[in-house]
DNA sequence: TAGATGTAAATTGTTGACAGTCTTTGGGCG
DNA sequence: CGCCCAAAGACTGTCAACAATTTACATCTA
């Protein structure tokens, strides 16, 4: 899996495997759904085959099978936000460190001009966080790219990123944190341009961290939110 | 373990699923060896439905598909070891953290047991390296359990582990390694038992960057001694 | 009325078959 | 003798149908 062009293999699964994707990364589908494949398949127009088989592939990370019960959209128990940090912490400081020893020098000056352009957009002080996502998706993958790791980025793709996107459609982030965040990717591009793997790693670390401790109260304050138990207020 | 009885949901598609991983990584099929789906559903007794779903769960793990051509047992490319050795310290090492953190007394001390019987066992000299290959295994493994992150556990059996069998298969380890590999368990434990997370990580680290230098010194050496035309017959 | 029970609809797991494409083998030609 | 081309064979991708199981509902009983 080199610099080979990833052509198209349009077979019917790989499309749908996309769509499905999409569907649930964009919230279409709601987390626990239940999903029936006669369904789906005349909805989307084929046979229960290729779908079959990109529900097989999705399995375990954007939707669950049960065995004789069928597939529904994978459901976040108390704590798994948490973990799925702690795997982007590990895989994503590994991706700095050798992002550091490997980056070109123009994909350093890349990453500077999209931390200007950042900076420059309006609505980091509370909203706009929609915009401010995808740029500090867009900072994040400039680097897990540079890095060169096929698998890691693959990893993070597949296993990481996709779900981290159901979870802030249901919590929205803190209004102080993009700010924050834009400091730290600054203080990260400069370990990079320092060409300091330790520094790099500890600083990308570091950074995800503060990210868990702000999904984690979002979630946590949402999920009060969304089941209120008990009548305060 | 967990509380409730995970009911095997002995689905077809899932016996077969394990049984080709078995298949694979014992090294019953050569890397790169094509799989014809209607020879292996014949030899199997089962229909081509079920072996395409469990074939397609491993795609990108064991096996790849060209889109109009079919599935080969996967190969390794030169560097490839190289990046699953990056991913196993990312993980690990984060495992190390978490079960520094988390790990019960019960947990340390059948560790410590557990390496006592090691440093016991006859053959650490030279030969005798597939007992230990499962008793590193064991150790590893044994702290990514104590971790408590389901995530990661599943990550480094599905993506790590499985195919760093299939490259055990091809080159052994060096002699000298085995030894040095039980000192530095050792001092993993100490790290553990110190209940010090970032030494626990760092010292799992270094042992995962040694066993990578190991590991990649003895796949270049049979690489070279293996034909470098990677024809099979 | 509440609970248990049996039947029917719906859904998943599995199978065999069909169409399109790639590989291979054999023959013809330069 | 080597190269190119064509037809046959094999294989993957896809589909519709069958069997077994689960779920829901209606009925019966205490």
């Amino acid at each position: 899996m080199g610099a080979m062009t990833p052509i198209h293999g349009t077979s019917l699964a790989n499309e749908v495997f996309d769509r499905l994707i999409e569907a649930i990364t964009s919230g279409e589908f709601q987390p626990g759904e239940r999903l029936s494949e006669a369904k789906l398949a005349r909805e989307l127009g084929i046979s229960r085959g290729p779908l079959r088989e990109a529900l097989g592939r999705l399995e375990g990370k954007l939707v669950t099978r049960t065995p004789r019960i069928g597939v529904s959209v994978i459901q976040f128990e108390r704590g798994d936000l948490e973990q799925l940090f702690f795997v982007r912490e590990a895989l994503e400081g590994m991706a700095a460190r050798l992002a550091a020893e490997r980056m070109s020098e123009t994909q350093l000056d890349a990453l500077e001009d999209m931390l200007r352009d950042h900076a420059d957009r309006p609505g980091l002080a509370a909203g706009e966080v929609y915009h401010q996502r995808s740029m500090d998706d867009d900072f994040h993958f400039a680097i897990v790219d540079a890095a060169g790791s096929e698998r890691i980025k693959q990893l993070l793709l597949d296993e990481v990123y996709y779900q981290l996107r159901i979870h802030r459609l249901r919590s929205s982030t803190r209004p102080g944190r993009a700010r924050a965040a834009l400091d730290e990717h600054h203080d990260i591009l400069k370990a990079l341009q320092s060409r300091d793997p330790d520094l790099a790693e500890a600083r990308m670390r570091a950074h995800i961290r503060n990210a868990r401790f702000s999904a984690v109260a979002a979630s946590a304050a949402t999920e009060d939110e969304h089941a209120p138990r008990r009548r305060s207020a």
